[in-house]
DNA sequence: GTTAGCACTCATTAAACGAGAGTGCTAATT
DNA sequence: AATTAGCACTCTCGTTTAATGAGTGCTAAC
């Protein structure tokens, strides 16, 4: 049961103006500003049908028409057409985003804020996460008597490193002993196995000074393979939904918060997510029914992948924020590109259901 | 002019009163509430004459008083007394702080989580400044051929590295000879001094490839040297507040909201209160005119000064939670103490106007 | 198939009203 | 002289009522 061009048309001007407005449309006013040539009683009849194949809603009996979930997902899936970015939006994303390897977060949040700067949206951005990742090799550089730095390098590239003080001192020989043995036994596997697996005894304990500088060094290796497997959660503008007029009752404000303050749980959620750009809205989420979340992907070295996103109401701009998220997220891919690599990390255009 | 025994038993009563249901407090539920043996008219003149004295506003004629800024002031000072924690809340700050100074930020931010849990308001913790610590020395040390880790230790016994990365690769000479040299610049001279004086010059670049050593490293050195630099500041229960009557207006909570929003402002406001328990009535604030801020101190190594705070409206239980935040600030101040020093670190009790 | 016309619906706003809480004053009481 | 009882007065808040107006849905004409 296809829409007819007509229909598509009076949706496509109800869906416009009541992103514009946020207030129900009625005929007339489609039928003045839209220049359709027939008379708002056709277009109600039209709006009528529209209503009955659940593309509008109806506060109530005489009021405007309000684009539906449906309505939204019509105009994401086929109506809506790519935008050019305004010369200003580019600029300020060229210029602002000076990305580097090095300051990796620092970046990244400056890109969470950019885009809820420029869509008046809140927004977050996550950092990679490193499951896949394997671990390539495993230092340990002296540094006094009983302070040592404990470095992770991991196949990708990555490198952490943390700083370990021990409550006695260790010889450089159980340093060296101790950092072959880790490499040995953890070289090749992922970050995630490594810190499931329980297998921490043969690391090789023959020696006693070894098996004492072990025991020590043990929990900080665990504590930074976390640290690398933890993603990085950045929001921004959180408060710019107060300026919507969805969001004037301290109800829905309120849930909105309260969504945000659940660090580690949206961050679960988010990353489930598919890659490219992905728009859900109202009911195809699961929680916040009544929001459109739009992410996309950005890649690190053309593999890793990152996350960013904004979060408003399903009234929103899609066209335009989509195309911004596009744009934004393939400059972010190539900053962070490895000079040598190629690969173009594929960050396509995927609009698609969750 | 001082108040009589029985203006200030009244005063407390309707400070209590109100502090309790957030509702104007009228002569006879005091009256009838607070066995004070007198009726509801001496009551009445007696609010009269503190109104008069500015203790007490009247929302509108008829309606119940309130208590002013300056009667907060007057009982945080004079009447309020230092209240026992329950064993609950004892018992939770006592288990939940595992503090260590490993995971020193990870202590902090769950310090904050913990307070706003225990006060049902918005907290804040800040990791302290190092604004006068000084540069104990500076090492280089090398992870592969473009790849080196560098260390920065302070006096205080705070370690800082980061991962650099060179375009070209280094000698183990040019290594050490680098390291040496910014040791010897460096040493003894704070942080802040350092990363504000331009005389990166003169670190020494006799020989070829030190000075492009030099080149590439310095970025990465002013940087962490910054990073050193910056407190962290940890918000938590933000959305706490909704749930006060003082908040349920939108443009209340945005207010609120947005001041969080701006960290980088608010630490700096929150660095220039002074030490001890502080607390900032209404008005006493420059901005946020109808919140109370409480702010404590804690102490790492007996030193160096972290601040840890709540937020709420000036209506809050004065008692309760700067007695909660002395005991808290002492548990940590006590987890933070390097193992050999002494010296209590001084987490006083001073109630001060700012 | 389209449009004009018109009755009808329903949210929103303003005004009117009563109830209730609390004060402020005066006069009586201790 | 201090305290209290009594009462008129004020102001908020919730409810009711009415008017307004935007917008639909239907019918009949084009």
């Amino acid at each position: 049961m296809d829409l007819s061009e007509r229909q598509l048309q009076i949706l496509q001007a109800i869906i416009t103006d009541y992103v514009e407005n946020a207030e129900p449309v009625g005929s007339r006013s489609i039928a003045k500003k839209y220049d359709l040539g027939v008379s708002p009683a056709t277009i109600r009849n039209e709006m009528s049908d529209l209503e009955e194949m659940g593309y509008l809603t109806h506060p109530h009996t005489s009021a405007g028409r309000v684009p539906s979930d449906k309505a939204y997902r019509l105009y994401v899936n086929e109506l809506m057409k790519k935008k050019n970015l305004s010369a200003k939006d580019k600029r300020m994303i060229n210029d602002r985003l000076s990305a580097s390897r090095d300051e990796f977060d620092r970046t990244i949040r400056h890109a969470a804020e950019l885009l809820s700067e420029i869509t008046h949206l809140a927004s977050f951005a996550m950092t990679p996460a490193t499951n896949e990742e394997t671990i390539s090799f495993i230092k340990l550089l002296p540094v006094d008597e009983r302070t040592l730095i404990l470095m992770i390098v991991s196949e990708g590239g990555q490198i952490t490193n943390t700083t370990l003080r021990l409550t006695v001192p260790y010889t450089q020989e159980a340093l060296d002993l101790l950092s072959k043995n880790m490499t040995v036994s953890y070289k090749g596997r992922t970050l995630d196995d490594v810190l499931k697996s329980e297998i921490i005894h043969d690391v090789g304990s023959d020696i006693e000074a070894l098996s004492s500088l072990k025991g020590s060094v043990m929990p900080g290796f665990l504590r930074t393979l976390e640290d690398m497997l933890n993603v990085n959660l950045y929001m921004e503008g959180m408060t710019n939904i107060f300026n919507l007029p969805e969001y004037t009752s301290i109800d829905r404000a309120r849930d909105f918060m309260e969504l945000f303050a659940r660090k580690d749980w949206f961050t679960q959620k988010m990353l489930a997510r598919d890659n490219g750009v992905v728009v859900t809205i109202g009911d195809e989420n699961d929680t916040m029914k009544d929001c459109t979340l739009i992410t996309a992907t950005y890649h690190v070295d053309g593999k890793l992948v990152g996350k960013i996103g904004v979060i408003g109401p399903t009234r929103m701009k899609y066209d335009e924020i989509t195309s911004i998220m596009e744009y934004l997220t393939n400059n972010l891919s190539e900053s962070f590109r490895l000079p040598g690599s190629t690969g173009d990390g594929n960050a396509g255009d995927k609009k698609q259901k969750k």
